[in-house]
DNA sequence: TTTAAAATAGAACAATTGTTCTTCTGTTAT
DNA sequence: ATAACAGAAGAACAATTGTTCTATTTTAAA
């Protein structure tokens, strides 16, 4: 008995996923078996409920039974493909880094949204955004008005970009940071620059860099 | 890229938009009227249909008449508005600033595609990406690795930044222009660092860079 | 206070819609 | 041929669900 792997879509059932899928984009919500059925030029309701089950046994929908329009889309439309970063507040030198508390979390709040494709965050969590005011993150090829994607992290790899507070200096900055015996080495992004040493107690580690977006406008 | 968020939202009506969204993101498929009922905890079906009218009225949902979860929302987690931007090839001190070619444009080839949000492109056609090779851009702020998106023109207005190709020095740079008597002024994005001056008969502009994204992934 | 508008309640109706039942047509393998 | 099965057709049923009606309460304005 050969058992079959991947199941293959039949014509007729390839027809109706893509038909829901375009359903879907265009109406914002899925279509009902009539829908299919007048959509896909199928003759009876039964005939639908009869490639949806089929479908479902395959893994390429999942239905809510007694549910109108309970069909969701499994594999590719179902995964986000935008995602909604709140730009919690901006980054200078001389001030505090804001962090995100719970407060800020709230997505119906007034705040200012970025929109990214979600291949830019990657699945990752409590990830943020902060406006860059001023030139003072030059070093790390970040100019005045960059948007810096974010995730807020306590503790970050060798080598990974970070926010950094310096406690004694007051100062922000955006450095690679590397942990070495007794120090801890700042490198600028910028490769020609030299790199700064700190006291481990000095720097408050307050998110990881994930990206940076440039927006260029018309000069005014 | 920067949404603001839907204008002031009474309580109840607020508490409807976010059970909507979490309906949607969590089953697939917009609520019934009766899902908001319960989830909300509002008596009546024709409360419900009460706010919903009102927040179709405002442009925050829009409604479907007489089709069952015939709810989209409008705004943030409504249209995913993507555009596929192709890679056509990278940019190198050394060497020629690639453009696009018509053969280029077609999207079912096996070219390399990024995805960004619409609101980088602004709706401009002929959006290309060029990844950058080696630190040559770095008065441009722009590291080794980053991506930036371009526009196919062959003019750009004073300040704009530019991909531009010096003829004599067979040169690949990345510098805002300004056009000015007898020369062509190239100032780096770096406002620290100085102009460079050139004979007009010596710059090809290749096109009008957009915006530059910048993943930071974990260093190797 | 008085009044108008907004919001809430409850119920009932009518349309939409998922499901099931039976029968029928092909195709494929034994 | 005949059995087994995927697919299709049509009808009917029952549940879901949008809509409307009237009445009441709350809120905001004059």
């Amino acid at each position: 008995m050969v058992k079959k792997m991947m199941a293959q879509l039949s014509a007729k059932r390839k027809q109706i996923v893509d038909f829901i899928l375009r359903f879907v984009e265009d109406k914002g919500y899925p279509p009902t078996v009539r829908d299919i059925q007048s959509g896909c030029g199928i003759s009876s309701t039964s005939v639908v409920d009869y490639h949806l089950k089929v479908l479902e046994k395959e893994g390429h929908i999942r239905r809510d039974p007694e549910v109108s329009r309970g069909i969701e889309l499994l594999g590719r439309a179902s995964s986000p493909l935008k995602v909604q970063v709140p730009i919690i507040g901006q980054i200078a030198a001389g001030e505090p880094i804001p962090v995100p508390g719970s407060e800020s979390w709230d997505t119906t709040a007034g705040a200012d949204f970025l929109e990214v494709t979600a291949d830019l965050t990657r699945g990752r969590q409590d990830v943020y955004a902060l406006k860059i005011k001023g030139v003072s993150m030059i070093d790390a090829l970040i100019n005045d008005g960059d948007m810096v994607l974010m995730q807020h992290v306590n503790t970050v790899d060798n080598g990974e970009m970070a926010a950094v507070w310096l406690k004694a200096e007051k100062e922000a900055t955006l450095k690679k940071v590397y942990m070495e015996p007794e120090r801890v080495r700042l490198q600028p992004a910028n490769s020609q620059m030299q790199p700064v040493y700190v006291d481990p107690e000095n720097v408050e580690i307050q998110g990881r860099v994930i990206a940076v977006i440039r927006r260029m406008g018309k000069p005014a």
